[in-house]
DNA sequence: GTTGAGCGTT
């Protein structure tokens, strides 16, 4: 079933042949592999005459109406990206309201570490660097080991430099020496902060608005990773990027979508300090309902592996919660324009549906693999990370400099594979970027707002 | 020289 689909950067340019998966459908990272900051596909309807997206999913592309057909598509860049192609001219075309300019690049991402699940017990840390190098420049990589007898425990965690590399990983399943690995963001906070502010609030949504068509709107700004639509309607929306800069930079902002004004506004509910005064009624689940909105690997695992253990498709909301919509007119709209929806939408958070959600209330139908049913503490402000430099026991500063292959191969040497400072260090603390951690983007405590 | 869902000695 996998064939090529014609593929052009602009409408009337030359299109690229790019392959298609076994199942029909075409991987984002194809797409951007051949279109560098693509985010989507879309075509001309030659009924209407107007474009048509394509729908996009967990990093695929879905064939409308489930065939490729032989149409030419026309991949779909963030707008910053358009922008910049096309000098200037902003006033025509497509229906872009009034926004203010979106300078943030999405490659500007904090990288987080991702855990490699799956990993063939042979398999070395030399060996998950020579594999993930394809994907670009690894800051450290880590096989967890049984202290004792130094034996693999089938999994590790790696981290890449830039946050292209770490998409194009993770959109991917892996075959390490024969397994089917998956790669995903940890269950760690680690991940769970880069989540913060990625997500924004969607006001005054009209009913015909699909989650299909404000992903495909808000793509122009970014890549979109999530749109949420509670059912049933209750206006509004919750629209994930994910670069938590566009999704800041969007919100205060009006827009206009299918005629139809919509106001942008944080999603953040802030309410860590409110966790606190719940402790006792909170029962369980992982910081990271986040792990399947986000870090999740569609593919599931290779071999004979069964889903993910923590699938919440919490559908129906938790008896208890607030007090439904729209009884809320009596609080005085008008003063509080956003507090019926916000309070909808803290329900809708509260109930898990969106998929995050701080307390995790209701995490899924089995039981919590978390082990012990405690969620740990958010630890909201804190600064946990270590300072620059001693985190990882195996971060090194540039692939490409493997000198090193007598401890690489042969010794454990506690797996150290000693290239804190490659060649070309002109001392510590130059050059960000290289060197570990010293570059380490400002640190997750920032992203909190 | 076993195992196969998971979540990280520092």
């Amino acid at each position: 079933m996998s064939e090529y689909i014609r593929v052009a950067e602009e409408e009337d340019e030359e299109p690229m042949e790019v392959p298609s998966e076994e199942d029909g459908t075409l991987l984002l990272s194809t797409l951007a592999a051949q279109f560098p900051g693509a985010c989507g596909l879309k075509y001309r309807n030659p009924d209407t005459g107007t474009m048509r997206g394509i729908r996009l999913s967990d990093g695929r592309l879905y064939p409308p109406d489930g065939d490729w057909e032989n149409r030419i598509y026309v991949a779909v860049f963030p707008r910053s990206h358009t922008e910049n192609k096309k000098k200037g001219d902003q006033s025509e075309g497509e229906q872009i309201p009034v926004v203010t300019t979106i300078k943030k690049r999405t490659d500007r991402q904090k990288c987080s570490d991702l855990i490699v699940l799956g990993l063939p017990w042979k398999s070395t840390e030399d060996d998950l660097k020579k594999y993930f190098s394809q994907f670009g420049e690894l800051l450290m990589v880590q096989v967890k080991k049984d202290p004792k007898t130094g034996q693999s425990k089938g999994f590790g965690f790696i981290r890449f430099g830039d946050y292209e590399s770490q998409i194009k990983c993770m959109s991917q399943r892996h075959n390490i020496d024969g397994r089917w690995c998956d790669v995903r963001i940890p269950n760690s906070r680690e991940g769970a902060q880069q989540m913060m502010n990625r997500k924004v609030f969607v006001g005054r949504c009209t009913e015909d608005m699909t989650a299909e068509e404000l992903r495909f709107y808000f793509n122009k700004f970014g890549e979109v990773v999530d749109v949420f639509i509670p059912k049933p309607f209750r206006a509004f929306a919750f629209v994930t990027f994910a670069d938590p800069d566009v999704a800041q930079g969007l919100c205060g902002e009006d827009h206009i979508i299918k005629g139809a004004s919509v106001h942008i506004s944080s999603a953040a509910p802030k309410s860590y300090d409110r966790q606190n005064d719940r402790k006792g009624s909170m029962a369980q689940g992982q910081p990271g309902g986040y792990t399947q909105a986000y870090g999740q690997s569609p593919w599931s695992q290779g071999g004979g592996r069964t889903g993910h253990p923590h699938v919440s498709q919490a559908g129906a909301m938790p008896a208890g919660t607030l007090p439904n919509n729209l009884g809320i007119s009596s609080l005085g709209l008008g003063a509080f324009q956003l507090s019926p929806a916000m309070l909808a939408a803290a329900q809708a958070i509260m109930s898990g549906q969106g998929g995050w959600g701080p307390v995790g209330l209701v995490s899924q139908g089995g039981p919590n693999p978390g082990g012990g049913g405690t969620l740990p503490p958010p630890t909201a402000t804190g600064p946990p990370d270590n300072p620059a430099g001693h985190n990882s026991t195996q971060a090194f500063g540039s692939i490409g400099s493997v000198q090193t292959s007598a401890a690489a191969t042969g010794t454990p040497s506690n797996s150290f594979l000693g290239w804190g400072a490659t060649q070309g260090n002109e001392g510590p603390s130059t050059s960000p970027g290289v060197g570990g951690w010293g570059a380490a983007p400002p640190n997750k405590s920032g992203a909190w707002n």
